[in-house]
DNA sequence: GTCAATTCACATGAAAGAGACCACGGTCTAGTG
DNA sequence: CTAGACCGTGGTCTCTTTCATGTGAATTGACGA
C-alpha cells in the first residue's frame, strides 16, 4: 500500500504544474549575464585593472561595500572578461580568486599562502611545513610565471581578524622580490572601517585605489529581482506585489540583494510544496520565517559539544527559572553554575568560566542569543543574556541539543 | 547633600600549553635476486 | 640491495587554561553646608 501511495505521489508530482522553470537563476552561485546598476563601479575597476593587459602592474585595489551589493559578482565579471581577452591575444595574465572566509581554506596565513601556491600548480600539504617554506614555494612558482598576476582576496576582513596583517604586509612586499612577474592585489571587504585597524605601511601600499559599492535602493532591487524571477519562474507564477514586498524586505536589510533572492526562492519552494498556482505574499512571510528557523537549527546542530552544552545551560536556566524572580535574562555566573551541573550530568569536562565567557560571546555573534554587557554597580559587571530563538523553534532546538548531548 | 574612593563580578587580553594532524629524513626490517 | 614500515623531530592549528589587567556604576563614608 505504501508503495502505491508513493508512486502515485511521484506521478502527481511529475504532473504537477511547476512554478519554476529554472531554479538555478535564484541560487547563490548563479552568475548572470550582466551586472545591473554597477556600470560605474565596473568601469572604474576595469580602468584600474586595464594596465594588466599591457603587461604593466595595475594599482592595488580595495573594494568596500555591504554584503549583497554585487562586489564579488562585478569583480568576477571583469576578471572573466580580462582573461578571455588575454587568452585571445596571448597575454601573460593570471588571476586568482580566493575567498578568505571559507573555513579550512584560507583563514590563516599558512592556508592562504598554501592555497595561492596550489593555484600556481604546487602541491602543498595541509599542514606540517613551516610557513616561510610555503612562502618560498609560492614565490618560486610566482617567479616562474612571466607577466602580471592579480590576486583577488574576497572577504579580506575575515582573514585579517583571524590571522593579523602580517600576511598582507608580506604580500605587498612580494613585488620587490620577483624578477619576472608583478603582482597586484584586489581586496574585497564588507567592513567599511576595515582599514582603520591596519598597519600604516600595509594600508598605504594596499589601498592605492579605493572603491565603494553603495547598496542598491529598493527600486533597483525590484528590477534585479524581476529579471531573475523572469528567468527562474514560469510566466505569471508570481502574484502581484510579491516582488515589491521582497525588495522592500531587502532594502530594509541595507540593500542586500542576495538575501532578497534567497527569500524569493524559498517562497517559491514553499508555494510549490503547497500546490499553489502562484507565489503569494503569505509565502514570503513564511519564507522569511523558514530561512531564519533553518539558519538557527543549522548553526545549533553544527556547533561543538561545549558550545551546545553552553547553549543548553542558557535554555535550562530559563526553563527552570524560579517563577518569582521573573527576569527575562540570565547572568554569566548563573549560566556557568547551570553549565557545570549539566557537564556533571552528561559527563563532560567543564571548561573554565573564562572560556564560557568566550562561548557566550560566540553564541551572541551567531545570533542565537543576545548578550549585552551591563554594569550593576556595586554588584559587578556581567552580561545580560537573552535567548533570541523564536519560541516556535525552541522545542526543536531543545530536542536537538538533548539528542546531541545525550540527555 | 555632594563627591571621591571603594567594590563587585565579571569582561577582556595575552601568553602559553595540550593534543591532533602532518611532512620529512633517518633507521630498521624483510623480501628479492 | 632496496622498498616499505616505523620512529623522532619539528611544524601548524584549534581549543583551553592561567594569569593579569580593565571596567562601570551602585554603594559607602568622609566632608562641608
Amino acid at each position: 500500500m505504501a508503495k502505491r501511495d508513493l508512486s502515485s505521489f511521484f506521478e502527481t508530482y511529475l504532473e504537477k504544474d511547476q512554478l519554476f522553470q529554472n531554479k538555478g537563476a535564484l541560487l547563490a552561485n548563479y552568475v548572470p549575464e550582466c551586472v545591473d546598476y554597477r556600470d560605474e563601479q565596473i568601469e572604474a575597476v576595469a580602468q584600474i585593472l586595464a594596465p594588466a593587459l599591457k603587461q604593466d602592474k595595475p594599482s592595488n585595489l580595495f573594494i568596500y561595500g555591504k554584503t549583497g551589493t554585487g562586489k564579488t559578482l562585478s569583480v568576477q565579471h571583469i576578471t572573466a572578461q580580462m582573461l578571455e581577452i588575454a587568452e585571445k591575444k596571448e597575454i601573460q595574465l593570471h588571476i586568482t580568486y580566493l575567498n578568505c572566509k571559507l573555513k579550512k581554506v584560507a583563514d590563516t596565513e599558512y592556508r592562504l599562502v598554501a592555497e595561492l601556491a596550489r593555484d600556481f600548480g604546487r602541491t602543498i600539504p595541509p599542514t606540517g611545513l613551516p610557513t616561510d617554506e610555503v612562502y618560498k614555494l609560492f614565490f618560486d612558482s610566482l617567479d616562474k610565471r612571466k607577466g602580471i598576476i592579480i590576486i583577488v582576496l574576497d572577504e579580506i576582513d575575515q582573514l585579517l581578524k583571524k590571522a593579523g596583517d602580517e600576511i598582507l604586509y608580506n604580500l605587498t612586499r612580494i613585488n620587490s622580490e620577483l624578477k619576472n612577474s608583478q603582482v597586484a592585489i584586489i581586496g574585497i571587504s564588507n567592513d567599511l572601517l576595515f582599514t582603520e585597524g591596519l598597519d600604516a605601511r600595509v594600508k598605504s601600499s594596499l589601498s592605492e585605489e579605493e572603491l565603494v559599492f553603495p547598496p542598491y535602493n529598493a527600486l533597483q532591487i525590484q528590477n534585479i529581482l524581476r529579471q531573475r524571477s523572469d528567468e527562474a519562474f514560469k510566466k505569471d507564477a508570481l502574484e502581484q506585489g510579491v516582488i515589491e514586498k521582497c525588495a522592500a524586505y531587502a532594502a530594509r536589510e541595507h540593500g542586500d540583494v542576495r538575501r532578497a533572492i534567497d527569500l524569493l526562492r524559498v517562497a517559491g519552494e514553499l508555494a510549490e510544496r503547497q500546490n499553489c498556482v502562484k507565489v503569494q505574499i503569505e509565502h514570503l512571510d513564511a519564507a522569511e520565517d523558514k530561512i531564519e528557523r533553518d539558519r538557527i537549527q543549522d548553526t545549533v546542530m553544527t556547533q561543538p559539544k561545549q558550545h551546545q552544552a553552553c547553549l543548553f545551560s542558557i535554555i535550562t536556566l530559563f526553563e527552570h527559572q524560579d517563577p518569582k524572580k521573573k527576569r527575562p535574562y540570565g547572568l554569566t555566573g548563573e549560566v556557568y553554575d547551570v553549565y557545570k551541573e549539566i557537564c556533571r550530568k552528561v559527563g563532560l569536562r567543564p571548561l573554565t568560566q573564562r572560556r564560557i565567557s568566550d562561548l557566550i560571546t560566540e553564541l551572541d555573534m551567531l545570533g542565537i542569543i543576545n548578550a549585552k554587557i551591563i554594569s550593576k554597580g556595586r554588584f559587578g559587571r556581567t552580561r545580560e543574556i537573552q535567548l533570541s530563538i523564536p519560541s516556535s523553534t525552541k522545542p526543536k532546538i531543545i530536542k536537538i541539543l538533548q539528542e546531541s548531548l545525550g540527555i
